[in-house]
RNA sequence: GAAGUGAGAUGAGAUAGCCGCUGCCCCGAUGUCAUGUCGGGGUGGAGGAAAGUCCGGACUCCACAGGGCAGGGAGGUCGCUAACAGCGACCGGGAGCAAUCUCAGGGAUAAGGACCACAGAAAACAAACCGCCCCGAUGUUACAUCGGGGUAAGGGUGAAACGGCGGGGUAAAAGCCCACCAGCUCCGAUGGUGACAUCGGAGGCUAGGCAACCCCCUCCCGGAGCAAGACCAAAUAGGAAGGCAUUUAAGGAUGGCCCGUCCGCGCCUUCGGGUUGGUUGCUUGAGGUGCUGAGCAAUCAGCAUCCCAGAUGAAUGGCUAUCUCCCCGGUGCUAUAUCGGGGGAAACAGAAUCCGGCUUACAAUCUCACUUCAGCG
RNA sequence: GCCCCCGUAGCUCAGAUGGAUAGAGCAGCAGAUUCCUAAUCUGUUGGCCGGACGUUCGAAUCGUCUCGGGGGCG
């Protein structure tokens, strides 16, 4: 498994692990994104998209769920060990490139301290 | 050359590199009863509308898709098609100088019902308000008033007032009569598969609109939908099939109702659902491309050749560079050009069982045919 | 995949059996009342009825096609 891949044992595929995520895990907020996390006990970090029909039309979805899917592969680093990501997308995102995602995002991880101080 | 009409075509802007996703095939490693998992390579990977879901089919299940009512749909003709509300050609009405566009284009005389506000005398087996005319009575000179009658030519109202115009006719009028015109019905001839067209004859003079109100006529339509449906595994008890006996009946089996068909309460035997997950249905098809032939055309036939997305918390992408396009500024200028800088998920838009249409959205570019006007030869 | 509903004044709704000036409440504006404001009272402004085409003498109303918004079922 190469460092930058995205295979589908890294998706979050279930339903019920999705409803799990979103009602037990951790919740952080940005301006425009909302980024759920929950420790689980796979040793594998999975990652799963939420976005309404409200946002936009089929286009204006599927650009945005892959820039959140770039994100993920590229930055896996960023999230903790063992963990489940949920992105669910508020109405009104409009990113301009993958750099705005990128930017976003981080700015809200780094500033949480989920599971940190589980670590060493 | 200008103006216009119609029919199309292309359409993630292009190329390269790096990092990814996904179907199929091959190789290697590993594991299993078996499907697998990982790594590498090869090869495919959104659209003309994939959209809206407005029609029509294929396919699947419900009974093999039956009968009647109700309900819905199509309405010029002929053809094309698997089918259609689609397409083609033609006919008829309307618009335009023309190319061409446009029409829900059956029936109001095959039957019947409803409605036609306001205005107006009257709005539908017609009708007398004003006016015109005649007769009688009274005042009494013409004339006026009252009563009885005739009259749809004139006035005014209205979207619409029961043919037009001229002549005859009359007390005044009127298809009351006549000629011409328009329209209607019927008959005949010719041409056309037909809608219909042209011509001739006869009739009676007139028959309002509305069927995108009900209705009538002709023709068509059973219902649901790939989350249809089939199979496997797990877990769990309110099921299913067959046989026997009983019974005519609430209810169920997918259409709104009725009929018809099947099931039905109990006992015995056998098999195993809902739900969740997976496999399948799933992409080779009314398929694409080319050539030839038939046809005015839609379309059809034959031959050759190709395989061209199958995801399923849902793939088809991200970044960088260069070129192209667009915008701004300088030089220069009628313009082309050249230099520098900046910006752009650069239009509309993302497959979800598959096809045939229709409709709507759309940056930029291109092609073909035709019409009118102008100029030159 | 299938199905339904709603678009009328700035806002919330009537009107829907075709008939001419499309109403009501709130809001707005003006006036009265009050020392001033609110409340109250009186008057008044504001609409091509989502859009296009059609039927009709006449359309918010009937028909077709569209655009936008909202909702439901499996």
């Amino acid at each position: 498994m190469g460092q930058y891949s995205f295979s589908r044992a890294e998706r979050i595929l279930r339903s019920k692990d999705f409803t799990l995520v979103r009602k037990e895990g951790e919740r952080v907020a940005s301006k425009n994104l909302v980024i759920f996390l929950k420790t689980n006990k796979l040793g594998i970090k999975r990652f799963g998209l939420g976005v309404s029909t409200k946002i936009g039309e089929a286009v204006k979805r599927n650009r945005i769920k892959r820039l959140l899917r770039e994100f993920f592969r590229l930055n896996k680093e960023v999230f903790p060990l063992s963990t489940d990501v949920f992105i669910s997308v508020k109405q009104g995102f409009n990113p301009a490139g993958y750099k705005e995602v990128e930017a976003e995002i981080k700015s809200v991880i780094l500033g949480c301290n989920f599971g940190r101080e589980v670590k060493p």
